[in-house]
This record gives C-alpha cells, sequence and structure tokens, in this order.
DNA sequence: CGAAAACTTGATTAGCATCAAACCAGGTGG
DNA sequence: CCACCTGGTTTGATGCTAATCAAGTTTTCG
C-alpha cells in the first residue's frame, strides 16, 4: 500500500496561475503529477492536452458519478478522499474502498463501460476529469500508457482483495484498529488523520453506526486515538500497533 | 456476471490430437477458444505461438501458484474451479474469488509483479498456462489485446465488488444463499451445481464450518438443495430465488 | 476393514444488532 | 444573543445470531 507521502503541503489550487495558459502551469506546478497519468510528458506535451482537462472541487457528499452512468472520463485525486460505494441487491450500501492523492477512480469509462460504483467525496475534494476520449488518444500514440493503466487496474484490485481480507473479517475491535491503520494511509499531516463519520466506518466494515461509535470511544480511552475534532484525530501509531498484536 | 454457458459438454483433454503439430489443434478445437485470449488467431497464428502454451490439469487441493512467486506467467481456465485465496495479516486464510471456464488468473503476470494470492484447484481443473513473455510480445505486435487484458482486469475488480458487496454482509443464511447463487454461476450442467466443502465456504462468507454446515441444512430442508453427492448437488432455482425475496 | 477426514448436530456463551434515550455542535431565525 | 432545531454521536438495556466447545456420524481412502 504505497502512496507516496505527501510532503509539500498542497498548495491553494489556482495559485500561481499565468494569465494565457492557465490549464498547462496548474499541470505543470501540480504536486502529484509525477506519480499521474501523463507524469511523463514535458510542457510541450502537456500545452496539447491541457484544454480538455477540468479541474474541479466538490464537497463532502456530493457525487462525482453514479454506478450505472456511461463512464466519460476518468479523475486523478489531487486532495482530499473519496469513497467507491455500491448498493447490493438487498439495497443495502457499502463502501468498497476510499481513494486518495494520485489514485485514479473510474479506470471502466476507458473501456467505454458504464461506472462499476458510485464515488462520492468523504472530505472536500479536488480532482482532475480526463475524457475518455483524451486517454483514446494517447493510447494510441503512446503505448506505453496502456501498462501504466493496467497498474492502475492491479492496484484497485489489490486494494479489494486487502478490504476483504483485513477489513471484512474479525471482531469489531479489529476491524476498527485496521481501519484506522488504512486511514493513516490517507493522513496528509502525518499522525493527524481524517475520521469518517460513524455511519461511513459502518459501512466500510459491516457494522452498525453504534457498533462503530463504542469502537472508537474503547480507542479513545486506550489512547490510541484522540479526537481533535468530529472529523479529525491524532494517532498513536506505536499503541495502535500494540493493540493489533493483542490478537 | 455474465460467463458463457458450456452448451458443449467439455471433450476429454486430448481427444482428436493429430500426432504432428499437436498444440495447435488442442487450441484450434478448444471448446473455449472464442472466450480466450488468442481467440482472434487464425491457424496460423496458433502454428506460432502453440508450442509455448502449456497444457496442465490439477487435481482439488492442488496449488498453481501462490502469493509472492514471481509471476511467470497467466492461466486461462478450461474447466473446473479454482479459488482465489490469501492470508490475512493475522494469519487466517480467506478465500477471495473463484474463477472457472474462460477465466484469466494471474494477471500480475503481465506486469512482472509477483502474484497477489494464491491459485488452488478446488475441482480437477485443466488450464492453458501462457508464460508472461508470450504475452508481452503479443502486445508489441497487437496492441489491441492490451484492451481485452484491461477487459479482463475490469471483470476481475467486478467479481471482488460483488463479494464485497453480496457475500461479505448479512445473516448467516443470506450469505449462504448469495453464495449458492453464485455456484450456480460455474454450474456446468443446469441446475447441477458444485459443492464447496464446509471449510471453503466458511473461508469465502467468514463463517465457522459449523454454521455452514448449519445454513446447508436448512437449505436442503427448504428444498433449495438436494445433495447428490458431497461434492454436488442438485438447485431448486425458483425456491432460491424465492427465499432471496424474503428478506 | 480400520483410521482419518469431513460433516452434522446439540448446548452454551460471547458479541453485535436493535431499540431507546440523552447529548452535543452547528445553523437558523426571532 | 439566545432559543430552537437538526443531524450526528454517545451510552445503556435487551435479545438474537453465530462462535465455541463437544459428541457423534458418515465418507473417504489406504
Amino acid at each position: 500500500m504505497s502512496r507516496p507521502a505527501s510532503v509539500v503541503p498542497l498548495r491553494p489550487f489556482h495559485e500561481g496561475l499565468s494569465p494565457y495558459n492557465p490549464q498547462t502551469h496548474v499541470c505543470m506546478e501540480c504536486s502529484i503529477r509525477q506519480f499521474a497519468l501523463f507524469g511523463a510528458l514535458d510542457e510541450a506535451g502537456l500545452e496539447r492536452i491541457h484544454h480538455h482537462i477540468a479541474d474541479l472541487r466538490f464537497e463532502p457528499g456530493q457525487v462525482l458519478y453514479a454506478a450505472e452512468d456511461a463512464g466519460t472520463a476518468v479523475y486523478t485525486v489531487r486532495s482530499g478522499v473519496l469513497r467507491m460505494e455500491r448498493s447490493s441487491h438487498a439495497g443495502e450500501r457499502r463502501i468498497l474502498r476510499l481513494a486518495g492523492r494520485t489514485d485514479l477512480v473510474g479506470l471502466e469509462a476507458v473501456l467505454g463501460q458504464t461506472y462499476a460504483a458510485d464515488a462520492v467525496a468523504c472530505t472536500a475534494v479536488e480532482v482532475c476529469r480526463i475524457p475518455r476520449v483524451m486517454i483514446d488518444e494517447f493510447i494510441r500514440d503512446q503505448p506505453e500508457l496502456a501498462r501504466d493503466l493496467m497498474k492502475r487496474w492491479q492496484r484497485a484490485l489489490d486494494d479489494a482483495d486487502e478490504w476483504l481480507t483485513e477489513l471484512a473479517r474479525g471482531s469489531a475491535r479489529h476491524r476498527m484498529l485496521r481501519l484506522v491503520l488504512k486511514l493513516s494511509e490517507y493522513s496528509d499531516p502525518d499522525n493527524l488523520i481524517w475520521l469518517p463519520t460513524r455511519q461511513e466506518m459502518g459501512a466500510m466494515l459491516d457494522l452498525t453506526f453504534e457498533t462503530a461509535s463504542r469502537a472508537v470511544s474503547q480507542m479513545r480511552k486506550d489512547g490510541i486515538l484522540h479526537v481533535v475534532d468530529s472529523r479529525c484525530a491524532r494517532l498513536d501509531m506505536a499503541r495502535l500497533l500494540e493493540a493489533l498484536k493483542q490478537e
């Protein structure tokens, strides 16, 4: 689960934007460019594509796209966390996985398929929207990109498998400990982590929100978690790992 | 979840094999050729590649490859069912998904990565082993193949997501009903399904084998399942769907 | 035929869901 | 500024489901 740590604080979105070819500069300056899809392109290459890339901002709860929608674009996450979720046949919603900085979501679009899940912002989220046709064009010119896309798919699959083995089994406490460990991967400043709502935790771990709440309370008592505000907590990693060992 | 139904009974493996270029014929005659990776090739194309493709048979419990092994080949399943499984950090084994006829497993190998899970035969299994280098070569000559591979990845991802939403939640009975529905996709002659061991069922649904056994007993009482022998049962689909509605 | 493995069934217990009530923070309007 | 309301949260009491422990049975295989 190697997500690059964000050593440089994210700069506010349009900062340093030149008046003439704004998107090129935004792309050149983008703090995640080297991890992103067209990271290998030089300024000339960017110049060619930047008109088609939209940068968007979503507030918590807003939907990037919904399952079954025609897949017209993929999205690179520049900041924030979003959740991929799906309704079961019986109508219950389940969160399948999370996506954070440098992740690429909506890959189905590349294949001309409909989206397989809803993508919903958990925090404020900044993304780049890359239209499907652009990907198509680029794959033709630069077959190397196909390999990069395959790696993205494999990463998503690894993630899904990890959720099944680590987050969808064991006691409520165990699941919650693993979840907090997972969340630490998405923490921007170190050991200060984003806390999902209890509803969200429940939908990730298949627990009721009451059980999620109790588990959080217990972790606070154990000194694993120090809640800063309702969406943010300081994590004592040593104690977390200690607690995980005891199982 | 559209797996092509097996209208034609699988023929025994080496039947109709000519003495001179055996593998070419085996490939030409292969009942799943149109669904498989090189399905678009003509006889001349097959001639070129067939020397490198090995057809292998595995007995229940045998391991095709193990997680962390260097990925040197992908496998097309010609018959039988195999399970992809993984050990959790805590050491418990979990079955992530199944693979059956026409599925391609071990895609990680294409990327030069190690395998992400163990692949183990559940029933007797026939597979074609396709070396990584062959895929590489083919992608160069025929970039169309890359797209086909991406679709395979997406299919695996859809499968993983479906397991999370449908098989990893709800009561033991509900999970078991969904599992039987899933298994019906792998049934060769219609409504006669392969029954995993209770251990395997447990590892798929995160239940103990005792609970799995009780659930099977209940389904027999309800007339949903008529066990033929210990690895095989007749399924009453109407009653299964009825039972699923009641939830 | 005998031993091992897989399966079934029962009794008890632990853990989570459920139901219910109180609490808290943020936002609105008087 | 405060009273009020709303949505998320916490905590408690109770019941149900599945885990656990324990025989006993059937199947498989040498």
